[in-house]
DNA sequence: CCCGTTTCGACCACTTCCGACCACTCCATA
DNA sequence: TATGGAGTGGTCGGAAGTGGTCGAAACGGG
């Protein structure tokens, strides 16, 4: 199964489309087409399912049986994610309604997560990234790790 | 299994381009080829790991049940990492994003740390070598280990 | 029902970037 | 001094990314 890797930039341009990073892309289009499922699970970030992933996530979400408040909260975020297709420069044409919902848009870096992929902004990713070291407790639960 | 050791000057040119030291170089391909995947678990550093070690350790990350927050800031940064290759000199071209969000550029230090290479920048290492001696405390630790 | 406004997909044109290639310097060794 | 490996710097063309226009379709109000 291809497994999506890497972060790359991005950006959303004032009709709402993002180019794919063409590295990216290729992993997308060769696995599974250019039919994808867009959504937000989290207000700072969309993400991007190939279909056929997608279908699979889905079945799991509606099949857990106790409906616990979080996942009647992440289902009704999902209930307003979009069926797309990449045009054929391999940009997506994200809709206004999910561009409001989700405060992304200009500089954006779209990043592998093993089988999706997520856009945020940029800014975020940086201060991640430059954020100081983890604190004690922190390190102590990544000992044993072998990183 | 293959060993990195040793650390080496090096300089990351205008480009983003850093050529690894020959000697760790020669460890790098002969034992694994010219696939790495180049990522940041800390603002003041890059790792290097060899494809093929690198899948080892996403699983170990990736297998961990509970989702600590530290465990989540590590995934996260690691989501802004990249899959590489060398060129034919051996140099990597370390994408813009990359350099832009860890600080590190013109002249570093890469250094073999077992499993994967880390590239620092040189004053950092510099200030390292010449810090003080340690602590009561901190010598306490390292009675009976024989060094 | 009709028309003005908005939205979106298709198409086109320009700019930027980066990866492949080449050229040179600096040492160490013979 | 000749030679080869290592490190450094630059160029250049094709690919990737960016921005815009235009027309059809969708929508809402009168």
């Amino acid at each position: 199964m291809q497994r999506f890797r890497g972060g790359f930039p991005a950006t959303i341009d004032a009709k709402g489309r993002v180019k794919l990073p063409a590295r990216l892309r290729e992993q997308l289009e060769d696995g599974y087409g250019h039919e994808v499922f867009v959504c937000s699970f989290f207000p700072h970030e969309l993400r991007v399912y190939p279909l056929p992933v997608w279908e699979l996530v889905e079945e799991r979400l509606l099949s857990k049986p106790a409906m616990k408040p979080a996942l009647l909260k992440l289902i009704e975020r999902v209930n307003y994610g979009q069926l797309l297709e990449l045009d054929d420069h391999g940009r997506l044409m994200v809709p206004a309604l999910l561009r409001e919902m989700v405060a992304v848009e200009g500089e954006v870096v779209v990043s592998g997560r093993i089988n999706h992929l997520a856009i945020t902004k940029r800014s975020r990713a940086a201060s991640i990234l430059q954020e100081e070291s983890l604190s004690d407790e922190e390190l102590e639960e990544l000992a044993g790790l072998e990183l």
